[in-house]
DNA sequence: GCCGAAAATTTACACTGGAAACATGAGTGC
DNA sequence: GCACTCATGTTTCCAGTGTAAATTTTCGGC
């Protein structure tokens, strides 16, 4: 490949693949030093490369945090999906979407955090947007599963979805910003899907 | 030398007031600003102070947020008990307590991420936590009002609570992050209120 | 081989929060 | 009345941040 020159060589002028290269540091150090801690020379410095390359392809800290957001989602809409068994019922596929939901978050925080952070991402962005999407579409095809012919032609965001949406997301959340009440673990004492079951119509 | 505070005279070389005076300059700053453009040294000159005064009071940035989140989950609560009438019934205060919850977070969308952030705010500072507490009361004495006599005893967080908080919050965070459709006013389509409608066992 | 464009670099700038040394003055004990 | 104390603010300095502009290096097409 062009991206891998010879181990021993000086490195090259051109990185070749620094696009995705910063991405990749980008996501490795929100996990090592978490959100607040990040800076755009440290990422940069971590590919070996000067503070003011990812200008010539991100423009700017915001372009390069929404395209680490991006691909968060992408995971994230993989994780969703990871746990679900064709077999099950809808009931069942719900449970185990939201405890990927919840897993992902708890796994990344802070990743989750910035693809929430509409201040540090541009949600105007086609990628980001599609990313988001993605990730989405698995909670609402879920969402419709339960209440089969009930959303209206045309509409957007069923209340179930914005329901299902609101609980899970919530959850995961206060999870991570430590609100919840947690055992000897450290995990949460009530699980998402004890709350589901502690919600009648899902239980 | 004269001890009276003449408007017209030089500003006196202590403040008199300078802890609570930054508090309200951070939160005016927060609603003109926003979160992240928020910064020590804007908050000390809206004062009128140098950007090293507040350490004597604050320790630090951190100390700082740390006492406007808690003047923060002050108002909060005061928010959620607002529109409480006593003569309604468990569901219709939990409505609109739900509802305080929203606009509170939609009003003041800075300050709510701040209250949130546990990057940001030092939540072992012992006046943080019990204004948080305060604030969490409130929700929590509604979902024990919903199911009496189902909490364990010694049960800190209970599984109702921890499902209403979940949703509140999710909901209201992702409105302020612009996640949630909205319709030609700017408002989510679905209101929080109809979200619990939904929800057969509140409806 | 040459030349334009893409990709990185260097340099400079305004800004941030924090540390350290210093200045001020309000309050207290005598 | 007076001196001493010490909390409260100021000044100065420092490392670090993101961004802009001018410059250098390299790739790719002719």
């Amino acid at each position: 490949m062009s991206a891998s020159p010879s181990p021993a060589g000086p490195r090259p002028y051109h990185h070749g693949n620094l696009k995705t290269a910063l991405v990749e540091a980008g996501l490795a150090l929100l996990e090592e030093r978490g959100l607040g801690d990040l800076s755009l020379r440290e990422i940069a410095a971590r590919v070996g490369v000067s503070h003011t390359a990812p200008k010539n392809h991100f423009g700017s800290l915001k372009g390069l945090l929404t395209a680490i957001a991006a691909e968060g989602f992408r995971r994230h809409a993989a994780a969703l999906e990871a746990g679900l068994k064709p077999a099950d019922g809808p009931v069942e596929r719900l449970h185990a979407a939201a405890e990927g939901y919840v897993r992902f978050a708890r796994a990344h925080p802070a990743l989750f955090r910035l693809m929430f952070s509409a201040d540090l991402c541009d949600f105007g962005d086609p990628d980001l947007t599609a990313a988001a999407s993605e990730s989405y579409g698995v909670l609402a095809r879920l969402a419709g599963r339960l209440e089969p012919g009930t959303a209206e032609p045309g509409e957007r965001q069923t209340r179930m979805e914005t329901l299902l949406w609101s609980i899970v997301h919530g959850y995961a959340t206060l999870a991570n910003e430590g609100q919840l009440a947690a055992g000897p673990d450290g995990a949460p004492v009530h699980g998402i899907a004890d709350l589901f079951r502690h919600w009648p119509r899902f239980a």
